[in-house]
DNA sequence: CCATTATCGATGAATTTCATTCAAATTTAT
DNA sequence: ATAAATTTGAATGAAATTCATCGATAATGG
């Protein structure tokens, strides 16, 4: 939703009341529950849950219906934030880089950051063997890539998709 | 599942077929499928995916269902990430300085690291002046804080709940 | 190799959920 | 204050989900 003020481009948000968000800080922990549950738990009907929902889906702000697996669970134990600085930083260059990194799947994030790094990259690995070969494989083989320095995860504090609302 | 062997404690993670990484790989980006439509699109029945469903819930290994949010849509614009140097590294400083990071909804997580810095934080504030008032408030006003740094996300070059499997 | 065990796909019944309708209540605008 | 517009909640039927059961099939191991 975007209009025109002054020569000034504004947006203008989709508008939460106190029942949008109840319903979003539920749906954002347990989006198992049917319309029924979350009726009850925010004190209002079934059908009005319902159209909020919807309507929050089309707003755009309601997004994907996902499920979280557990790493450790699956034997991924090593969590580790990488710097990456960039030889070069030109379109191309970006451009390549930022294709490796949506193709190698234990890089879950990666973002371009301002300081004195050009990239973060949050990975999930299994170890220290798994983490060496992918930061040779696939980022420090990287032609851009001038130099990276690796954090280690000792401990996840907190660690939630939620945000507030 | 954990056993002994040679008085290491192993441990032996859930084994995953072709299957069961299937139906992962479909339930983390889209968890809104019913079981007939994963059937047909991992080739095998509905009764079988929902078993393996079932199976690997009970493993741990398929956590929970949540509907993720979009904070551009809510006018959350600014992604930050936050370093942060302890005084001290105590107990108490610890439990203390990782309860104000429950606390605050706008810390999405927050991991202690190796490396110069004891903790990085990844928030997702409305804008800068949120940001201000959460690091003077919660971070840099906790007693045990010695120093933070902060980096802005100038680009989400790849962002994904979904692990590898 | 054959026996044992585990997994498969199909079926079906009880239960839930989904998505709509409509009258009543609430909000908004004049 | 009153009329118009919107939002609400109870009810409803169709569709989907959950979960047990039953032969058939495939994998395992001695």
């Amino acid at each position: 939703m975007k209009f025109i003020d002054n020569g000034k481009v504004m947006t203008e948000y989709f508008h939460l009341d106190d029942l949008d968000r109840k319903i979003l800080t539920i749906l954002q922990k347990d989006a198992s529950l049917g319309a029924n549950t979350l009726a009850e738990r925010v004190n209002a009907s079934a059908s009005s849950c319902w159209r909020r929902i919807r309507a929050l889906e089309q707003a755009g702000v309601l997004g994907p219906h996902v499920r979280l697996v557990d790493p450790v669970a699956l034997g991924r134990t090593l969590d580790v934030f990488c710097h990456v600085r960039m030889k070069s930083q030109g379109p191309r260059a970006r451009a390549s880089f930022q294709r490796a990194m949506e193709a190698e799947p234990t890089i879950l994030a990666a973002y371009s950051v301002s300081g004195e790094w050009d990239y973060l990259l949050h990975l999930i690995v299994e170890d220290m063997q798994d983490y060496e070969r992918i930061l040779m494989g696939h980022v420090l083989d990287h032609e851009s890539v001038a130099a990276t320095s690796s954090n280690f995860v000792l401990r996840r504090v907190k660690h939630t998709t939620a945000l507030p609302v």
